[in-house]
RNA sequence: GCCCCCAUCGUCUAGUGGCCUAGGACGCCGCCCUUUCAAGGCGGUAACGCCGGUUCGAAUCCGGUUGGGGGUACCA
């Protein structure tokens, strides 16, 4: 057998997105060729728009399959090649089929189709097959698809698939410019660049005929063809880039590992066999079997992929957590000034909020306290934590007690020191702890208290506690005790 | 309309004629742990679309049906 050479190809997007559909056929075709020791994973742009030819955004799919672990830093990786440098190639191979009369110029619009069939399109007619027209202007190439017999596309993940003759049109391979289509682009650059192996989305099995006679018609093989389910949105339908969040991107900017990413891509449409799903990348490529994807549209669970998120974070040593938090705390769009950030404080709590959050970004809410002049309060968290009777109580008290110099400032202690100031008002420390946590965090949820205290200090802690019973007096002033 | 694909818990899947009283994971619910929230532990909920065959036996094979989806460009 031949060593697979499989070919990826993206076509450069103004948007700069790149779609998680997209990663995942990526990942699949990585899997395989890494299988093999001299297997090729080609990495080709399809630009012959030239409307679609613009430098950086290829950088982004380069930078897309990056993260991924796809990069020329592996050997298997080769490319990327453009399409658009192949542009005489593919007109020489236009006009060789024309002149072997396995295509035909064609100089019908499509009005005047549709006028001859009566009312709607339902095709191209073949008016112009025996016409012999010469190749000019506005003149279109057509291939000239074989009268008898079906075309079989034999595809690893859908097995033997028919498709009549009858029911395929002669399609366009160039346009009136002479400027070739895609259909025969791909095909003559595959030719070119030796792939035998082909794994791709569903969307193109129905030209898979098409390309296959193509093949032919040249004197190669076709490659070994695999179409792989859409992946598909709550309604079923094939995620969209208008409706649906598809950009590899912004997932990776909400905090998603790529190795979450990953783990949950191959994880769609395939299993390794056994009842296990978090598995790195390096265990499941010689497991990976394209012939056992699954045959039905997969629904992008974002939900899953955050409880997989979630357990990769958890898995990180603390010291990797805090590294990879840093884009979060340290970048542009951290909500503190950037000398009010302090590393080292956040090294120390740190741990507390590895195993309390799921994707990275999530980082910022819970640490914010400690950097921000004031805290944000979430005016839910303080309706709830400032009752009448509890509120000012506990405020009251906490601030006079952790005020008091002889009040030893850590954790263990606060905490005793609380329970205490809880007991003495008849509250349990769950719902005495709960003021205190909003005057200082703003929120009623969040990282564990005593520690929090603690790196935030005394000073800075009291300040808070005293601000907060200022709020309360002034918000009370004018409110109905009840 | 025409061509093609698909069909197991809500979701991702295991399952390739008996091991299935259908397994795992996410989600959801409950309990335990607990300073909030997580994490963790324990338990629970929930599926073979339908109708016919084939067979001693069908989630698994065949036909039909219904329902989803993809494609139908001088786009890629």
């Amino acid at each position: 057998m031949s060593e697979t050479s499989i070919r990826v190809r993206f076509a450069p997007s103004p948007t700069g997105m790149f779609h998680v559909g997209g990663a995942r056929s990526a990942l699949f075709n990585w899997a395989l060729a890494q299988q093999q020791t001299d297997g090729r994973f080609v990495l080709r742009i399809e630009d012959t728009d030239a409307a679609r030819n613009r430098p950086e955004w290829t950088d982004g799919i380069v930078r897309a399959l990056s993260w991924l672990g796809i990069s020329a830093e592996d050997p298997h990786f080769e490319g990327p090649y453009f399409q658009s440098a192949y542009a005489g190639k593919h007109r020489e191979t236009a006009e060789a089929l024309y002149e072997a009369g396995r295509a035909y110029y064609c100089d019908c619009t499509r009005d005047a189709v549709v006028e001859r069939r009566g009312n709607e399109f339902r095709g191209y007619d073949g008016f112009c097959r025996d016409r012999g027209l010469e190749p000019g202007p506005g003149r279109a190439l057509r291939f000239r698809v074989p009268e008898g017999g079906p075309t079989v596309v034999d595809d690893r993940i859908r097995g033997r698939v028919e498709f009549d003759h009858a029911a395929i049109e002669d399609f366009v391979i160039a346009r009136g410019d002479g400027s070739p289509l895609f259909v025969l682009a791909n095909v003559v650059d595959d030719v070119e660049m030796g792939v035998n192996e082909v794994i791709r989305g569903e969307e193109h099995l129905s030209n898979t005929p098409k390309q296959q006679l193509l093949w032919e018609a040249l004197g190669h093989t076709p490659p070994v063809w695999a179409h792989l389910p859409v992946i598909v949105n709550e309604k079923r339908q094939k995620l969209s880039k208008r409706r649906d969040k598809v950009a590899l991107e912004s997932y990776q900017e909400e905090g998603y590992l790529a190795e979450a990413m990953v783990n949950y891509l191959m994880l769609l449409g395939w299993a390794p066999g056994d009842d296990r799903e978090i598995m790195p990348w390096a265990q499941m490529v010689p497991l990976f079997d394209i012939a056992g994807v699954n045959s039905s549209s997969a629904f992008f669970d974002e939900k899953k992929l955050r409880a997989f998120n979630g357990e990769y974070i958890r898995a990180l040593s603390a010291e990797e957590f805090a590294e990879r938090c840093r884009p979060w705390l340290e970048g542009p769009d951290a909500p503190w000034a950037a000398e009010d950030y302090d590393p080292e404080a956040f090294r120390a709590i740190a741990p507390l909020a590895q195993s309390r959050i799921a994707v990275l970004s999530e980082i910022v809410p819970n640490v914010d306290f400690l950097f921000l002049a004031e805290p944000v309060f979430d005016e839910k968290s303080w309706n709830k934590a400032m009752k009448p009777g509890i509120g000012a109580e506990m405020l009251t008290a906490a601030a006079e007690r952790f005020a008091d110099e002889k009040q030893e400032w850590e954790a263990e202690a606060l905490k005793a020191a609380l329970e205490e100031i809880g007991t003495a008002q008849g509250l349990k420390l769950g719902k005495a702890q709960a003021p205190v946590r909003v005057a200082v965090t703003g929120r009623t949820v969040g990282l564990p208290l005593f520690e929090s205290l603690e790196l935030l200090g005394r000073e800075r802690t009291v300040r808070r506690l005293r601000a907060a019973l200022e709020r309360l007096a002034a918000d009370g002033a004018g409110a109905p005790a009840e």
